[in-house]
DNA sequence: AGAAAGATTAGATATCTATCTAATTAGATG
DNA sequence: CATCTAATTAGATAGATATCTAATCTTTCT
């Protein structure tokens, strides 16, 4: 129901406060008055009100007047919408929004090749080594089968050292050889960043 | 499980925070490193990694070290706890400890009695002084029949105006009259604050 | 009508906390 | 062994917010 990061956090902002906790708890057993909720949380009036007014605000409670004395309780089942929609992982995991997936390969890439397209270094960390190595190997087609020299050529246009990037492309099974005969390997194939088969 | 107020309160206040909200909904999709994900927060590290350790310390995410960068990940289900303890109502009411259910009441009494047990003054409100006629009628036992002379000099024991007192236990039904004697009702005859019927 | 009671609104303040920079630790690389 | 990378810890700061006092509003009682 209520599972967009907005609503979401409202209410466990309204939640993260002892005090209103305590005040859900008294309206919970009971009706209770302002005033009865204030002396027992040992609370200003004003202090209260204004907890109430913000669980009022997110269904949390109901009020009924009376005189001129306000009546609030608990309201039944408000909490159970919340409980839901962080129960299961799936919706945890749906929250992100706006964060482009891609963001993350986009910055290393930034951070290492230069506006003609070659390769200013070779990222020391694996991390960032796999996202390089993986761009690179869009230069080569699936299915198709290259001899050394071939391979070689393909990757010098990005940056001089083909020896041991080719060497690493191996080694996380992106490229694939056999008598001196290499091809590109499917994404399923290639090892993650500590040598794991994905 | 963990329905205790100091816990709940813990879980509370770390999800009512936007950036960690977001940071579980990435570890949920697949693992991440603390730069990625600060990155993609557009957050310095030591950041994300303040957030990270408390995510921990709640056992909302796991860690596994690969060379020196930290793979973190959602743990899957540790929020069910914390949403079953919030799905039944119950559970809520639960949750006040330490609070005296009868502090209002002595809080009213302490208000407008004296030392030596007669009423100050007669309370405005009709909700506290229907507080004070339920400390009165301690006054007359149970079952027994009362003439009105003798319930004026129990009630003038506490103050001068037993006309109106007694005209008032008997609007709030603790009392009751026929033929010039009175008897005292039980606690679930009683009118509410609103002239309701328990 | 005037006074009082209960509650809310407005405005001020002090505490908490999310974030940053700088310094430190631990691991890998050459 | 020196260097570099990823992450954490320490310390400082700015922004959020829980609470209070004072003022206002509404309903009830005399």
């Amino acid at each position: 129901m209520a599972s967009d990061l907005p609503t979401l956090l409202r209410f466990f902002k309204a939640l993260a406060d002892e005090s209103r906790l305590r005040l859900l708890s008294l309206v919970a057993q009971r009706e209770r008055s302002v005033q009865e909720l204030a002396m027992l949380l040992a609370l200003k009036e004003p202090t209260a009100s204004h907890h109430l007014a913000m669980l009022k605000s997110l269904g949390l409670v109901r009020v009924r007047q009376d005189g001129n004395t306000r009546w609030y309780r608990f309201e039944p089942g408000s909490l159970a919408g919340l409980a839901r929609s962080v129960l299961g992982d799936e919706q945890i995991a749906a929250l992100v929004g706006d964060v482009p997936p891609a963001a993350w390969d986009d910055h290393v890439l930034g951070a290492f090749v230069l506006p003609d397209g070659t390769l200013k270094t070779i990222p020391a960390s694996r991390k960032k080594r796999r996202i390089v190595l993986a761009w690179m190997l869009r230069d080569f087609e699936a299915g198709r089968r290259y001899p050394e020299a071939e391979v070689n050529a393909l990757i010098q246009r990005r940056h001089w050292d083909s020896a041991t990037l080719r060497r690493e492309m191996i080694g996380y099974h992106m490229l694939a050889r056999e008598h001196g005969i290499y091809w590109r390997l499917d994404e399923s194939e290639w090892r993650d960043e500590s040598g794991q088969a994905a």
